[in-house]
DNA sequence: CTGATGACTATAG
DNA sequence: CCTATAGCCATCA
């Protein structure tokens, strides 16, 4: 799998985080088929384009913690965003335990590209 | 090839 | 809760 390839999965596994959830990087790169890859996860963002449709804001720390410097631009808009879908933050922070996202098998199995077709 | 880096994570104190 | 440490792994100089 080339760096292309995994970027889009990385890409497409945050697109199906639903409006009102959140994942970890851990999180999604382990649907994606990266185990282990939270790092990739995050270098694969920092490359995303702007104008995209790719609900990035919905990705934290395993914490729940902003990934950003507090104050940040970055930090402010990531926080803005959660709100406008009514996801609490708080100093910087959100309750993994309310808004984790938790696909179910069948939610998985409509992307095969996600979970098993590595190659 | 080697070492440094970072939108990470787990563990220990 | 916070800091320090140690793994982690694709990228880049």
């Amino acid at each position: 799998m080339d760096r292309i390839a995994r970027m889009q999965r990385i890409w497409d596994t945050i697109c199906d985080i639903p409006a009102g959830s959140v994942a970890s990087y851990g999180q999604i790169a382990e649907i994606a088929g990266i185990p282990r890859g939270a790092r990739q996860v995050g270098h694969a963002l920092r490359q995303l384009p702007d104008g995209q449709d790719v609900p990035w804001h919905r990705v934290l720390q395993v914490s729940g913690r902003i990934a950003f410097a507090k104050g940040s631009a970055a930090y402010k808009e990531q926080s803005k965003r959660l709100m406008m879908e009514d996801v609490t933050v708080i100093a910087g922070r959100v309750d993994m335990r309310k808004y984790r996202w938790q696909p179910d098998l069948d939610e998985l199995l409509w992307k095969p590209s996600a979970a098993w077709d590595e190659e």
